[in-house]
DNA sequence: ACCTGAACACCGTTCAAGT
DNA sequence: ACCTGAACACCGTTCAAGT
């Protein structure tokens, strides 16, 4: 066994699976032996490709991270970036299975950089944020859908929550709460 | 080895030594083999006590959880109460090590009943918000707490965060914007 | 009632060795 | 360059057996 017809893996492919693995499995599923399986590989190729398994989880996060960013409609104000933002992020947390564990676990890639900060924030400055008002929403808004998400999968309380009320609908309204508020904020305190 | 002088292990000592270890050494560290070296005794004893760790993990959440609802001192309005429990589990969160992982990582306790949720919704509905909303209202400021606490402990946008701004203040404004807006809903939607 | 010793089926990761 | 085979040091959990 472990003949693969194409040529070599790479990073792509097996970010593909990852995911498909996760959805079917769950995050305690998403092995690195069950993810060689199913690229027809033995465990060990896959730190060719992966220095270690961190790199792999982080390198899922910051996928849905960006494909939640570039799903975001341009045009409208600041606020209307933001609602966009988080409902595609709550979805495509809500969508693929333990998302919100996986981003909860992954440690990040890089050292930081004041560059991409200023990029995450862009969408926002570009509509008369200051980029450190930008962040903190960004950061807000993430963290509530994250939040609702964990609770949706699986989270301590889901059991209390299930039957009484709609997640989804919860979640939106405390996201229209969140925007409202940042926005009274930002009138207080004027744009650039 | 293995001899302890006290008599028989019991929930609440494992407890207080879990926590104690997951500070020392993190989610990851939290084993049950090295909790159990904790406590002078092997491994397989911790499952009379406990069904299996994801009990354990379970019960160090609710514990976090109530004490941040019992750190809350009583009087004010449904939106002092929310701020205040806010910044309660946000401080528990920031303060031991991993918790925001250990809570969205651990699994529900029971199947659920209209009772536990209703006296989690208590507080506000005893200051005249409905139980729905309040729930909802809970749920929210748990997720912006839970998340930025998870930026702060590790998460994937703490590379980009930490030097650009303070995320203890970044959650503040957010809970303050949360709240307000959730405020703001409430008068919209007159209570009871 | 409460705990130990040994074992099972897993992990992530390393590393020499193959091609 | 890319992957395998074998091994290491771990996991959570079960279960007979001890006291």
């Amino acid at each position: 066994m472990a003949r693969r017809k194409e040529k070599t893996l790479n990073r792509d492919e097996v970010l593909r699976e990852a995911f498909v693995l996760l959805d079917q499995r769950g995050l305690a599923g998403l092995s690195m032996r069950a993810l060689a399986e199913r690229l027809d590989v033995q465990a060990p190729a896959l730190y060719w490709h992966f220095s270690d398994k961190a790199e792999l989880t982080s390198l899922m996060t910051r996928a849905i991270y960006d494909e939640a960013r570039s799903a975001v409609t341009s045009g409208g104000m600041a606020s209307d970036w933001l609602l966009a933002y988080g409902r595609a992020l709550h979805h495509r947390l809500a969508t693929q299975r333990d998302a919100a564990r996986l981003c909860v676990n992954a440690v990040p890639l890089e050292p930081s950089s004041k560059d991409a900060a200023s990029s995450i924030a862009l969408p926002l400055t570009t509509r008369g944020m200051e980029s450190e008002a930008a962040l903190e929403a960004i950061g807000s808004v993430t963290s509530l859908a994250l939040g609702w998400a964990s609770f949706e999968a699986n989270g301590p309380m889901h059991a209390f929550l299930e039957d009484i009320i709609d997640i989804d609908r919860s979640f939106e309204r405390g996201l229209q709460a969140l925007v409202l508020g940042l926005n009274a904020g930002i009138q207080i305190q004027p744009s650039t």
